[in-house]
DNA sequence: GCGCTTTAGTAACGCGCGTTAGTACGATGT
DNA sequence: ACATCGTACTAACGCGCGTTACTAAAGCGC
């Protein structure tokens, strides 16, 4: 606590110290090859800066140099863990670019978070990481045009900004296909909801797996449910219960629908996946993979789909032009023992 | 992508607009009662201001100010939600102080962790906060000592950083009276399986509990587990089938090994809370609200821990000595349908 | 000994802002 | 009529740094 009052060790102070100008310093910390500096005088210098501890500062720096060298990532932080792997994707990728990448936390009210996109400006962030915990269409506050920014699981309402989202149909597509390939053709498909863009999407993966399999749509196998854990009780009770034959395997829309599902399983006396197949979604680890036995379920990319934003973002604020605005990322099954 | 290589808007830009000086729109920007700004110029300044789309730039006034007014928070960010309400907490509290917060994740790799905090001190962070998702000692990079740093869940092996702890003792008291006030004398305890400050505090509180009931300790009745569901599961398995009367209710280390244990009571055809009474800590929300019954537990205040190490870091920027330097707070029980 | 090139630097400006010291001007008191 | 005082500003400096333009000295060919 002591260091409080103290003035700062400047460049100036290392320039004095190493019996150099304070350009040379600056030379030799920028590492500019030309306009060479013997190596000599460099070592000296880098010797100065060690031995007075001195550390730039960043906020100087980009005043003159007109860039600041860092990203910022407005996040909601809920409960989920999801926001999480997408700070893991992208802080790592700014990293390996040099960059720096400062987050968050935006889900607090509107206000906040009109406010977290102004502070951030007003730091002078070069580009802005925009991610949500789910899959759905996002308004960012006016202020968002004033720097580069790409959206993460999410997407702008009138299409303008760059975005990279889960393939949704694909996910779907893949969980069906699993099922599919153990040998099942009852599956039943315990959806989302609402029409947010997971359900719809994973709904027409399901339906074009199964169409590809040459078997016919039932729409009955196809409930909604409350995405908790009694809502996907309650779908698979409906489903386990129904006249005529049950279907041999469960594709839950999130893994804590598959927890719920679990429930009223082990209910019944069936035993999972002998008698019947589940297949989750999401990934979540905390379920996932203490359920017992183990989920397998299909992982929502948010690692990846962090890392790819921050390269997004690299490319925009380089002016590069992007390929596609919006880009969509592949879901990952990620095998268990549940089917 | 088209506002890249504009110029933006400088304080000049208004004091031009306005027709009055730099200084003057500086006046009006810090709200400096003194030296006084009649309305008439101060409402034609933040005419200016909107009109232009004016955004002061943050680096430039911490240069001038010489103080950031924003602190840092690095923490773990790993899948477990700890961190997140952490977080909150900091940020809510911190928004309150007119301070800002920026969150870096530090987890990755030791090197990483040593330059986040150098990133987080050239960007003259006026504090840092230090995170962690389960409760120990840390050692610090030493450029920690350049700031005021507040632990948070965590606590310096030294003893020379200040702290926010959770009071572990409490906690398992007041886990343990709850059983006990429900009529239950003979409680397991499904312990966390190391001499980490959670199990050998919990454990205290354990016994402390059960002293002041006038019970005996039964050092059978504690078992210790991998930190897990199936950790739990094995150690509950333990416990059920044991040699004599079998304990009427579980207190597990934490909410993932209740999560074990609820499989293993339903294994053996008990019911909860009727023939056993279960009850976690943690408060990890995913496993014990979705857990049937809902989960009685006890919560780790993460979020509070968070402000509180945002108050102490108001204090010691500020120059305030602190009363403690680690300070404990109480974990408090959440009531669900387990016991 | 002279011009030319390379080496090894440096002086000085400006980035956008907070702040201190000072000024011009009208109103007030006597 | 003049000194005094508050009002409403402004000029100018410096925060710590990147960068451009420039220079002094050394090396080299002839």
């Amino acid at each position: 606590m002591a260091t409080n009052k103290a003035r700062r060790v400047t460049m100036s102070d290392v320039a004095r110290h190493a019996g150099v100008s304070r350009t040379t310093v600056s030379f030799v910390l920028n590492e500019r090859a030309d306009a060479g500096i013997p190596e000599e005088t460099r070592l000296r210098i880098r010797a100065s800066i060690e031995e007075l501890g001195y550390r730039p500062n960043a906020g100087a720096r980009a005043l003159a140099a007109k860039r600041s060298e860092w990203y910022g990532l407005i996040t909601e932080i809920v409960t989920a863990p999801f926001a999480v792997d997408v700070i893991k994707g992208a802080q790592d990728r700014a990293w390996a670019d040099g960059k720096f990448l400062l987050i968050t936390a935006g889900d607090r009210d509107r206000a906040m978070e009109a406010a977290a996109f102004d502070k951030l400006l007003e730091q002078r962030a070069e580009g802005l990481l925009y991610a949500t915990t789910w899959h759905r269409a996002v308004t960012l506050p006016p202020a968002a045009r004033e720097v580069p920014v790409v959206l993460v699981n999410c997407f702008d309402a009138d299409g303008a900004l760059p975005s990279v989202v889960p393939d949704e149909v694909a996910g779907g597509h893949t969980a069906t296909r699993r099922l599919l390939d153990a040998g099942h053709r009852r599956i039943g498909f315990i959806n989302l909801d609402t029409g947010i863009p997971a359900a719809v999407g994973r709904r027409q993966g399901y339906e074009q797996a199964l169409r590809e399999a040459g078997l016919d749509i039932d729409d009955s196998l196809v409930v909604p449910g409350h995405a908790t854990a009694d809502g996907g009780y309650a779908a698979a009770c409906e489903l386990l219960d129904r006249e005529g034959d049950r279907p041999t395997a469960l594709f839950c829309g999130n893994d804590r629908m598959a927890m719920g599902a679990y429930d009223a399983i082990k209910e019944r006396g069936l035993r999972i996946p002998d008698d019947i197949a589940v297949i989750g979604f999401d990934n979540q680890e905390l379920i996932a993979a203490y359920l017992r036995p183990g989920l397998t379920t299909v992982a929502l990319p948010f690692e990846f789909m962090g890392a790819k934003g921050v390269d997004m973002l690299g490319a925009l604020t380089a002016g590069q032009p992007l390929d596609t605005t919006q880009m969509k990322v592949d879901c990952p099954l990620i095998e268990r023992s549940s089917v």
